[in-house]
RNA sequence: GGGCGAGUGGUGGAAUGGCAUACACGAUGGACUUAAAAUCCAUUGGUCUUUGACCGUAAGGGUUCGAAUCCCUUCUCGCCCACCA
C-alpha cells in the first residue's frame, strides 16, 4: 500500500481552505461564539519550535470549537515595532519598515504550511499606522485622565540598547532582551499610571479561576500589597519629621536605630556642618555609583555609615541612632526604616557588623530564656510582647493593630498599606515604535496632539545608528511643528512608546480589525470578547498579562467595555528545549519547522509536538518523535484505504462489540481533552489505542471481504477525532470515506453513552490489598452477588483457604478486596 | 532567604485513593526480501527455586481494607520572587 503523499495532499487542502474562506469568522450575534487567541509573534521571518508548539496547541482548540458548533474567532498578526527591526536597519542598512513587511511575508507563508485555521482577513501588524494611531488615542484619553504623565525620576537604563527600561523588563538586574545590567540614570520620562488600577489588578484575581495558579501568584507578588504602619520618628535636634513604613508596628519598642536610603532627601541637611558630613556624601556617592544588581545583591555586604544625627522614637521617646544605608531602598515605603535586629534578619545582620544594640520585644514561646547576646539571628515568629510598656503580655499579631491604633490616636502614626507595583515607563529612545503624540510649546507647556490629527506618523528617513539618543529628534520635518493651541514654532516628543503598549490590546482589535472611525467596534467587541482562551508562554505573566488587564480596566473605565478581565482561560505552554537548553542561534541548536515539514509533513509536526508532553510541561525537542508521528498517520492512511477497499458487510453483534465500546470511549476521552482538559498526549494516545483494535478487525473483514458497519463507524470516528490535530490528512481521508469536504464542517461525533453501558465487568479481587484474581460478574449485581461470585474462584479460596475473613470491601463496579 | 512545582522502566510519558508503567520511542528476536529500507508479528521494570512467587513509583516514617497518589521528615532538581522593611 502506498505512502500517503503528504506535500500534495498538505498543499491542496491549505488551497482549499484559503479558497473557500473555510475560517473567515462572521459577527452573528445570536451564534454561540468561542474566541481563541494565541500571543501574536514577533515578525523575526523565521517561526521556531516555541511557536509551532504555541499555535498548534491555540489551532486544535480552534477547530474543534468549529466542529463542536461554535462561530469561531482565531485571529493572527504581528508585534512588529522593536529593536531587531532597528538592529537589522544598524547591521545591514535595511529600512526598518521594509524588512519587518518581509519577515512578516515568510512568517505567513510558514504559518500557512502549519495548515493553521486563521481568518486572515482579521491579520493585522502594529506598526501599521492603521493600527498605531489608537495606540495614540488610548495614550491621549490617558493623558486627559492624568493617567500618562511625564516625570524626573532615576530610571532603568540599558546601556547596550541606549533606552530606558520599565521595572517589568528588568529580569535579574539586566534588560530582558539582551541581559546587559541595567544602570541607574536621571531622566524625564512618561509613565502610565497603572498604579491607579493596582486594587482592582489584585482583587480581580478572583475572576481568574482558569488561570494557572503560578501566574496568579506571580501578578499578586508583582503587585505586592502590604499592610503595616507609618510611624513619625522626629529628628533630634531639628525635630523633623521621618517617616518610616513597616510591616511590624509590634516590634516598635524594640527599635534601635533609624536607616534612611542613601537617596533619602532629608540626608543633607541631617548632616550638614558634622563632622560625619564627608565620609557620608562619599557613601552617598558610591551608593548611586552601584548599579541596581550590585547593590541588591543577595549575599552583598550591607554596608552603612552612621550620619552622626539621632531620632526620637515616639513611643518611648528614647534617642536612637540614625544611620544611612544601601539596604534601604528609596523606591518602596518612605526610604526609611526603623530597624528591629532582634525581629528582623536584615537589621539582625546589619545591627551585628555595625555593633549596633538589640533588645528583644517578641518572646520566643520555644526559648523563654534567650537574651540578645544568644541569638545568631533574628526571631521572626510569633510570641508575646516584651519591653514594650502597657503591651506586654499581649500576643504580637493583634498588638500590630492594638499599637497602630494607639499611636494613630496620639499622631505618632497610622495604618499604611505600600504596593511595589510601580508606574510604567513607556518612553524608549528608539526609532520604530509608536510616536508618542505630544508637543511641547514655550508658551503652552505640554500639549497633547488633537485626535483630530492622529495619527502621528513615523517618518521614514530618521537616521538609526542605535547611539545618540532618539533618532526621531534628529528629523527636522519631524520636530519642528506648530503648537496646536497658540499656532507658535514649537517641538514634537521624540521618544517612541514601548512595545508592551501595542500588545496590550490587540485582542479587542481582532474584533473589528478594519473600523478607521473607532479603536473597535463595541457591539462586536461585545460579541467576540472576552478571549474564551488564551495561549502562550509563562514569561509574559506579569509583563503583556499585566499590561493588558490594566488597559482592559482602563477601557472599562471609559465606559467601552463591560467586563473586567479580557482573557477568561489561560493556557501557558512549556517551552520547547534541545538537549536540554533554550534554542538559540548563538548556541546553533535551533531545530527548523519548516526542515521538519518538508521531512515529513506538516501533519506529522503538529502530532508530534502535542504527542510529546503535556501542553505546560516543557520537553527536549527529539525527531525520532517524528518517526513515530509520520508511522502513525500511515497506519490511518492504510487502514482507510484498505477498508475503503472493501464492500459493506453484515453486522455481526458480538464479534464488534468491543470496537464499539473502544470507539465511543474515546469519542468521551478526545471531547473531554480538547474541551478543556488540554492534555493533548492522552488524547491522541487514546485514538492510537483506537487504532490498534481497528488493525485486527480489519484483518478479519479482509478475510471475510466485508467491512462491518462497527470498523467503519470507528474509523470514520478516528478521521473527526484526529481532525482538529492533523487536518490535511483527515480532510483527505474524510473525502476517501465519501463525505462531502470540509471536514472542519463535519459535526463533531457524540460518544452514545448505551454503548459505554457494558452489560458485564471485570472485577478485580484483592486479597489483603494484593490482587490474586479477577472476576466477571452482571453489571447490575448486587453486593451479595458480587461476595458469591468472588468467594467460588478457584483462586481466592486457595488465598484464604483456612483464615476466617474480618472484612469484605466493595467498590462497585471496581474492586473486591478480602481481608483475613 | 521566601514561595510554588516536580521526582515513576533504557527514553518521552500514563495512572491523582482501587490491576503501577497506558500510548509512543528505543532495543531484541522473527516474517517478508538476493540484500537493505519500509512494513507486519512477538518480547521488553527487577529478582528468584519461573504453570508461579516476591520486590518495585527519590529515601524514611505515618494514615487507610487498599498509597505513585493523602500527611510528616529528609534529599535532589526546576521555576518564580528576593535587602520590598
Amino acid at each position: 500500500m502506498n505512502k500517503y503523499d503528504f506535500p500534495a495532499i498538505e498543499s491542496r487542502w491549505q488551497k482549499y481552505w484559503q479558497e473557500q474562506g473555510t475560517f473567515r469568522s462572521v459577527f452573528q450575534p445570536d451564534k454561540p461564539k468561542y474566541y481563541v487567541l494565541e500571543m501574536f509573534p514577533y515578525p523575526s521571518g523565521r517561526i521556531h519550535m516555541g511557536h509551532v508548539r504555541n499555535y498548534t496547541i491555540g489551532d486544535v482548540v480552534a477547530r474543534y470549537r468549529m466542529m463542536a458548533g461554535f462561530n469561531v474567532l482565531h485571529p493572527m498578526g504581528f508585534d512588529a515595532f522593536g529593536q531587531p527591526a532597528e538592529n537589522a536597519a544598524i547591521k545591514r542598512g535595511t529600512d526598518p519598515k521594509a524588512w519587518t513587511e518581509q519577515c512578516i511575508g515568510w512568517m505567513v507563508n510558514e504559518l500557512r504550511r502549519m495548515g493553521y485555521a486563521y481568518d486572515w482577513e482579521r491579520e493585522l501588524s502594529t506598526h501599521q499606522p492603521e493600527y498605531y494611531r489608537w495606540n495614540q488615542w488610548i495614550f491621549l484619553k490617558m493623558f486627559a485622565r492624568g493617567l500618562a504623565y511625564k516625570k524626573g525620576s532615576n530610571v532603568n537604563w540599558c546601556p547596550a540598547c541606549e533606552t530606558t527600561l520599565a521595572n517589568e523588563e528588568v529580569v535579574n538586574g539586566g534588560c530582558w532582551r539582551c541581559q546587559t545590567p541595567v544602570a541607574q540614570k536621571e531622566l524625564e520620562q512618561w509613565y502610565l499610571k497603572i498604579t491607579a488600577f493596582q486594587e482592582e489588578l489584585l482583587a480581580d484575581v478572583q475572576e481568574l479561576p482558569q488561570w494557572p495558579e503560578r501566574v496568579i501568584s506571580m501578578q499578586q507578588n508583582w503587585i505586592g500589597k502590604s499592610f503595616g504602619a507609618e510611624i513619625f520618628f522626629r529628628e533630634a535636634e531639628s525635630g523633623s519629621r521621618i517617616a518610616v513604613f513597616t510591616t511590624r508596628p509590634d516590634t516598635i519598642f524594640g527599635a534601635t536605630y533609624v536607616v534612611l536610603a542613601p537617596e533619602h532627601p532629608l540626608l543633607a541637611a541631617l548632616i550638614r556642618g558634622k563632622p560625619q558630613e564627608p565620609e557620608v556624601a562619599r557613601f552617598i556617592k558610591t551608593a548611586a555609583n552601584k548599579t541596581r544588581v550590585a547593590r541588591l545583591s543577595a549575599d552583598a555586604q550591607k554596608e552603612g555609615v552612621f550620619t552622626g544625627a539621632y531620632a526620637i522614637n515616639p513611643v518611648n521617646n528614647e534617642r536612637i541612632p540614625i544611620w544611612t544605608a544601601d539596604y534601604v531602598l528609596m523606591d518602596y515605603g518612605t526610604g526609611a526604616i526603623m530597624a528591629v535586629p532582634t525581629h528582623d534578619q536584615r537589621d539582625f545582620l546589619f545591627a551585628r557588623e555595625h555593633r549596633l544594640p538589640l533588645r528583644l520585644v517578641i518572646a520566643d514561646a520555644q526559648r523563654p530564656q534567650l537574651s540578645p547576646e544568644q541569638m545568631d539571628c533574628a526571631y521572626e515568629g510569633a510570641g508575646k510582647l516584651v519591653n514594650s510598656a502597657a503591651f506586654d503580655g499581649m500576643d504580637n499579631e493583634p498588638a500590630k493593630a492594638a499599637i497602630t491604633a494607639w499611636m494613630q490616636e496620639r499622631g505618632m502614626g497610622r495604618e499604611k498599606i505600600y504596593f511595589r507595583l510601580r508606574d510604567w515607563l513607556i518612553s524608549r529612545q528608539r526609532y520604530w515604535g509608536t510616536p508618542i503624540p505630544v508637543i511641547y510649546c514655550a508658551q503652552c507647556g505640554t500639549v497633547p496632539v488633537p485626535e483630530s490629527a492622529l495619527p502621528v506618523l513615523l517618518p521614514p528617513d530618521a537616521p538609526i545608528t542605535g547611539t545618540g539618543g532618539s533618532p526621531l529628534a534628529k528629523v527636522e520635518a519631524f520636530v519642528n511643528v506648530a503648537c496646536p493651541k497658540c499656532g507658535k514654532p514649537a517641538r514634537r516628543e521624540t521618544d517612541t512608546m514601548a512595545t508592551f503598549f501595542d500588545s496590550s490590546w490587540y485582542f479587542l482589535r481582532y474584533c473589528s480589525p478594519r473600523n478607521s472611525r473607532e479603536i473597535f467596534d463595541r457591539q462586536e467587541a461585545k460579541y467576540w470578547m472576552t478571549v474564551d482562551q488564551y495561549i502562550g508562554g509563562i514569561e509574559h505573566a506579569v509583563l503583556h498579562l499585566l499590561y493588558s488587564r490594566f488597559f482592559t480596566k482602563f477601557f472599562r473605565s471609559l465606559g467601552l467595555v463591560d467586563f473586567k478581565e479580557p482573557f477568561a482561560r489561560l493556557l501557558t505552554q512549556g517551552m520547547v528545549l534541545k538537549d536540554g537548553e533554550v534554542m538559540s542561534k548563538s548556541k546553533g541548536n535551533i531545530v527548523d519547522p519548516d526542515e521538519m515539514i518538508q521531512k515529513y509533513g506538516a501533519d506529522a509536526l503538529r502530532l508530534c509536538i502535542l504527542f510529546a508532553a503535556p501542553p505546560e510541561t516543557e520537553f527536549d525537542w527529539n525527531e525520532r518523535g517524528m518517526d513515530g508521528a509520520w508511522r502513525f498517520l500511515n497506519r490511518v492512511w492504510t487502514a482507510v484505504q484498505e477498508t475503503a477497499a472493501l464492500p459493506a458487510g453484515v453486522e455481526a453483534p458480538a464479534a464488534v462489540k468491543d470496537l464499539r465500546v473502544k470507539t465511543h470511549a474515546t469519542i468521551k476521552k478526545v471531547g473531554e481533552e480538547f474541551q478543556g482538559g488540554f492534555k493533548f498526549n492522552t488524547a491522541i494516545s487514546a485514538v492510537m489505542e483506537l487504532l490498534n483494535e481497528i488493525s485486527p478487525a480489519l484483518r478479519q473483514a479482509q478475510e471475510q471481504t466485508a467491512a462491518p458497519a462497527a470498523l467503519r463507524e470507528a474509523l470514520e470516528t478516528a478521521v473527526l477525532l484526529l481532525a482538529p490535530i492533523t487536518p490535511h490528512i483527515c480532510e483527505e481521508l474524510w473525502q476517501q470515506l465519501g463525505h462531502a469536504p470540509s471536514v472542519c464542517r463535519a459535526a463533531w461525533p457524540q460518544y452514545d453513552a448505551r454503548v459505554l453501558q457494558a452489560d458485564e465487568l471485570t472485577l478485580v479481587v484483592q486479597v489483603n490489598g494484593k490482587v490474586r484474581a479477577k472476576c466477571i460478574v452482571p453489571a447490575d449485581a448486587g453486593a451479595d452477588d458480587v461476595k458469591q461470585a468472588v468467594f467460588a474462584d478457584a483462586r481466592v479460596q486457595e488465598w484464604i483457604a483456612g483464615k476466617p475473613v474480618k472484612n469484605v470491601v466493595i467498590v462497585p463496579g471496581r474492586l473486591v478486596n478480602i481481608v483475613v
